[in-house]
DNA sequence: ATAATTGCCGAAACCGGTTTCGTTAGAAAT
DNA sequence: ATTTCTAACGAAACCGGTTTCGGCAATTAT
């Protein structure tokens, strides 16, 4: 176990020349609690000597110990985040602008923590619960039963979800609408003449995997496409299981000629597969996927993706989180925003039928296994 | 000016059931400053009785109050980053990673803020001293002459640089040997047959700019090439202008046959600027370059590129704030590291000359001028 | 004119820790 | 036996704020 403090010595305590509390009511011939009350807009101060202080304390740039503050109020005004590692990568720098850009027009802070499993975030949760380094929590990657709601619930904790999740009592959150994206996304490929069309999943564990299932079956049944259990392919987290994910798709006996990715990171992988199979993606096979991740943009072809403001997702939690805190009810805070499509060449007219990519994919695969026999 | 604190009505603060010091004390049968004493290891507590503090204390689940602690040691346990927001993209997931996990390792937390200026991120370094959020920083991105190194060292504040500066005294620091990099980057090229190598370089404020040129122009002497001025860009920051710098290196006389990078948001640029003018990266024109963004692997062909361990860079840096936040002498607190080679294939033998190559791009040149006079 | 109310501020308690200083008991020294 | 140390702990001050409570003066109600 960690030790319950650092027992090494310190830096000698800077003597330092702060303006306190103190400073300012003696400046100001005034008791120090008057001169909190004043800071802090208590109704039994006269306006007169608000106003007075106020200056005063602009004048002096007195600015209260945030941590002083913390031992009464139990507020320490901070914001904590704690994201499981790897698993998050391409959203955490815009993320993270957003937050504290939010957090810092509010003159709060943020406290981010990494970990690397399930259990280590929730014990990194609560260390930082009982230390009071955070007010309240925002939430990455919901879950569809998440533990960590039910933790903050049980401690009372205020926290906001960035996604939704099945048991919604007493949570607020921000989230976009990814089930319209692949909606969207099939729309656009049906349009262009696709009729068999795969779909690579996240992990369903996830919540906005389920949403986005549902997001790409209602588009199905809407176009009179009948769904074929086969075409959906799930637990997909990355571009190596992503290419496994599609080479699966295109062996199959009638493979699709359009697969919608659920995130950019499976839909990276499917490059890999594409070239191994000496298909070229926007013409043989056609690909939509979700985030918006630069990645995608710096692939040939650059991919088509539906593009999430991460800045603003962050931006908006912190403000919903900052508001929950200070007493609102989490029901009204919920809000909702959607993914913009942006074009790249990763999807096209179909120039084969599936039998026809099928009889091609054989074509090739023939030809590799040859090639391996031989050597 | 932000308000001095939030007006607004909190949450009713829980009533919590938190064990304290005194909730301890009482426990044990002792005065709270006697149990304070023990677990802070002070000389004058007998073992046993630390012993049986210490045990209770786990038994209890006893934490202390961060902030608590805080009001009298003027220590919070909490390593500040500011970052200068979209400028250091790349780096950030990984780094944090790193910084967080050491800091977890030694209960503490991390603190980060992004500011959109140079002036901001000041004023956010200043509002985090002053508010005590932070005891120390870790510094991205150091520069020549870096203003924050300045507010820190008169506020006596300890920080550590990703970077080594001009004026290092007093300074700690982390760096990785990009000069290095670049040596070694020169040194494959001439293996390779290129003579006319140039080098896009990024903004030379940047301390790392500038020992980059360094090692570039070292390697340029050691093996009998001549430095041409012409050959040398600096001042790029992303892909636009890294397209923009290779286009301006190979519409010279003699353009380079090959070109390096200090960094891969420059280089990125360079697979537009090929394709305007029909090269193949590879082939025609070698690119090398510098920091293993993801973005990298994925561009055709994938870029060659000295991978930094980037998470390593931030374990280690919050070791070394600790350390230094303990009192360790910054002089004794500085290590360097070496970034590795990550093979691609944007770089080859040179199947043209440059003045082939010069040949080549200017016909493709001539056939776009002629494509726009016409329409 | 007196009583009740209100506006406004000071004094002091409080938050949960840390640190200083004083005290006591037992051991060692004389 | 008395004095002197010393080890080990308690009591209380302290850190910089917030919040409760009480009191005084001026205003309003009766």
């Amino acid at each position: 176990m960690q030790s319950i403090r650092d027992t090494d010595k310190y830096l000698p305590f800077q003597s330092s020349n702060r303006v306190t509390i103190n400073h300012l009511a003696r400046e100001l011939g005034l008791a120090k609690g008057t001169v909190s009350k004043a800071l802090n807009k208590y109704p039994d101060i006269s306006d007169s000597t608000k106003l007075r202080v106020l200056k005063k304390a602009q004048e002096m740039d007195y600015r209260p110990l945030a941590h002083a503050q913390a031992i009464r109020t139990g507020r320490i005004r901070s914001i904590g985040i704690v994201f499981q590692a790897e698993s998050e990568r391409p959203f955490l720098a815009d993320f993270l602008a957003g937050v504290s850009q939010t957090a810092s027009e509010e003159s709060w802070t943020v406290t981010v923590a990494t970990s690397a499993t399930e259990e280590e975030v929730l014990l990194t949760m609560r260390r930082l619960i009982d230390e009071r380094k955070a007010d309240g929590f925002i939430l990455p990657r919901t879950k569809v039963i998440d533990p960590r709601v039910e933790l903050l619930r049980s401690e009372n904790i205020p926290f906001v979800l960035f996604g939704r999740t099945k048991n919604s009592t007493g949570c607020a959150w921000y989230d976009i609408l990814g089930e319209d994206s692949m909606y969207q996304a099939v729309e656009r490929l049906v349009g262009l003449g696709h009729r068999e069309i795969g779909f690579v999943n996240s992990n369903i564990n996830f919540n906005f995997a389920d949403l986005r299932l549902k997001g790409f079956l209602k588009a199905l049944n809407k176009f009179g496409i009948n769904a074929n259990d086969e075409l959906v392919v799930d637990g997909v987290m990355n571009p190596d299981q992503g290419r496994a994910a599609t080479k699966k798709l295109l062996l199959l006996p009638t493979p699709p000629t359009a697969i919608v990715y659920s995130t950019d990171m499976a839909a990276l992988g499917a490059y890999k597969a594409a070239a191994e199979f000496g298909l070229k993606i926007g013409k043989e096979i056609s690909i939509i996927s979700y985030d918006g991740v630069p990645e995608g943009a710096y692939a040939t072809p650059p991919l088509t993706t539906f593009k999430v403001d991460t800045k603003r997702a962050g931006a908006r939690l912190a403000a919903l989180l900052i508001a929950r805190i200070r007493g609102n009810a989490a029901e009204m805070l919920r809000e909702t925003d959607s993914a913009l499509l942006d074009q790249g060449q990763s999807e096209g007219l179909p120039v084969l039928s599936s039998s026809e990519l099928a009889c091609q994919i054989n074509k090739v695969k023939k030809f590799q296994e040859n090639q391996t026999t031989k050597t």
